[in-house]
DNA sequence: GGAGAAGCTTGACGCTTGTCAAAGCGGGGT
DNA sequence: ACCCCGCTTTGACAAGCGTCAAGCTTCTCC
C-alpha cells in the first residue's frame, strides 16, 4: 500500500553522489559545479552492524541520513515499553525527516542487517539547497513524499484487515525489491514476525496464521523469512477494494 | 496524541500576515521588507460554506492552503467506497503539503464549518523562501511537524484500544482548542461520530458507546456534539501507558 | 411548522483478533 | 560441532469490537 513506484531512487540519486555516482544524479538537474558542491556537503559514509542504531530518538537532531546499502527499521516506543515500527527502510531512502521540526530525533533508527549510510549534515543542505532551487524543491518532494507514505499506512491501520494488510505489505516489499533490481517474487524478509506485526497493528501469532493461510491457499510459499510469491494477483484481489482512489 | 503544544500557530504567523496582521510574522524573523514581498505572494482569502471542498484528491496541485478560521477535515476515499478520515484541521494550519511529491492533491479537504482559508501559490512560496532563509527553515519545520503528527496517528492505530484512543482524541481537541484561546474543557464537536471513528479506526457505534462510557463513569459529559470535561486525569492516566517516551 | 432525513444511542450477537500455552525448528556463538 | 536461546508455528480459548437492528432525537428543507 505504501508507495509501489521507483521514486526512492530519488534520494539515492542526492546523497550518494559521491560514491554510487554522477549518473545518479543527472535527474536531479545538478551541474558539475553543483555536484562538487554536494559532494563537499555529505560526509564520509558510516557503517553499521545489524542491530546498531542510526540514531535514537530524544537525540540532538543535526543531519538526515541516507541509507546505501542495508535495511533499516523506525521505531517509537512508549512508555510502558511498547514498542511501534513506524517502518522499513531499503537503499536509497533517507531517514530522519521527522526530527526537523523540534530539532530532536523522534524515533529510533536500527539496522535489521550490516548497513552503510551517508549523513547530510541539515543545515549545510538548507543553505545549499538555497543556492541550488532544484535541490530544494527535491527536498520538499522528499518530504511531501513521507506525508504520502504515512498516510497510506494510516489508512491500512485504520480500514483494513489482518489479510489485507499482510498482502499490502508483501506487495509493498516485493515492489521496492523490484525497483532495486532484485527478485520480486522471491526474497528474503529482514525482519521478524513481531516487527511486521508491530508495524501493520497485529499479534505476531497473527501474522503468522495469515501467511500461513495464504501459503495453504497457494498463493505464497513461506519457509520462515524465506518468501515466495506465487500468485501476486489473488493478493492484489485482497487488497483492489480498499486502494486509494482519485475522486474524480 | 497528535501535536499538544502551541506550535501550529506559526502556519497561522505566516499565513495571515496580510490579514491578521504583523506582529503574528515577527516571530519567524522577517522583517518589513520581507513581510511585504510575502504579502505580495499571499492570493486574497477564500470563503468556503460548510460541506465544501478546499480541494480533492486527484486535483492538480498549485497552492497550500492556511485556515484562517473555521474546521476542516481531510480525507482519503477507497476504491469500494469506504473513507478515511486522516485529520482535523484548525485555524493556523497548512493544508496540502502531501501534493507537492506528486504533484496532485493525494487527499480532499471538505470544510466541515463556514471557513475562511488563504491561498499560498506553491512555486511563489518557494522562490520566496530561496531569498528568506528563515522562511525556507519554517517550511522545512511545518512539513515535518505534519510527518511527526502522522506517525503519532500511525501509534494511535496500531498500538491503543477503543478507550485509549477516544481519551487522546478529546484531549487532543481539548488542547488544541485552548491553544486558540477556546475553553479548553467545554467544547461543540464539529464532526459526526462517524467521521470520529473513521479518524480512530473505529466504528461509529464503538465512539457513542465509549463516550457514553466516559460520561457514566464522571469523566465527561455528553450532550449530543456538545463535550464537556470534567476529570482530565482519568482521560490522561488512560493514555499515559501508551504515549511516546524518548529512549534516554 | 411539519415531515423526512440524518445522526445518535443502545442492545444482542458473532467474528476477528488477541492471549496464553506448548512444542518444534534454526541460527549464532563458543 | 554442539548447545542454547530466540523465533516461529499451531491450538484452544477469551475478549473486544464490528455488525445488525430498532428506536429515538435533532436538524434541514419545504
Amino acid at each position: 500500500m505504501p508507495e509501489q513506484n521507483n521514486s526512492h531512487l530519488h534520494a539515492l540519486k542526492v546523497s550518494c553522489s559521491n560514491c554510487t555516482l554522477r549518473e545518479l544524479c543527472l535527474p536531479v538537474g545538478l551541474n558539475r559545479d553543483e555536484l562538487a558542491q554536494l559532494d563537499a556537503v555529505i560526509r564520509q559514509s558510516r557503517r553499521l552492524k545489524r542491530g546498531e542504531y542510526m540514531f535514537r530518538s530524544g537525540e540532538a537532531f543535526k543531519s538526515l541520513f541516507a541509507i546505501r546499502t542495508g535495511f533499516f527499521k523506525t521505531c517509537m516506543s512508549s512508555q510502558d515499553g511498547r514498542e511501534q515500527v513506524t517502518g522499513f527502510h531499503m537503499s536509497g531512502e533517507l531517514l530522519g525527516m521527522d526530527g526537523i521540526s523540534a530539532n530532536v530525533h523522534g524515533c529510533d533508527a536500527i539496522a535489521l542487517e550490516d548497513s552503510e549510510v551517508c549523513e547530510l549534515p541539515f543545515s549545510r543542505m538548507q543553505s545549499l539547497s538555497r543556492d541550488i532551487p532544484s535541490l530544494q524543491h527535491h527536498f520538499y518532494r522528499l518530504m511531501s513524499r513521507e506525508i504520502v507514505r504515512d498516510q497510506s499506512i494510516m489508512l491500512l491501520l485504520g480500514n483494513m484487515k489482518a489479510d489485507e494488510r499482510l498482502a499490502a505489505f508483501l506487495l509493498n516489499v516485493s515492489s521496492r525489491l523490484a525497483t532495486r533490481g532484485f527478485a520480486a517474487n522471491d526474497f528474503i524478509l529482514r525482519m521478524s514476525r513481531e516487527e511486521i506485526g508491530s508495524f501493520l497493528g497485529l499479534k505476531l501469532e497473527t501474522v503468522s496464521r495469515t501467511l500461513s493461510k495464504f501459503q495453504q491457499q497457494g498463493w505464497i510459499k513461506v519457509d520462515h523469512k524465506h518468501i515466495q510469491l506465487y500468485q501476486t494477483d489473488e493478493l492484489k484481489n485482497l487488497i483492489s477494494g480498499c486502494i486509494h482512489a482519485h475522486s474524480h
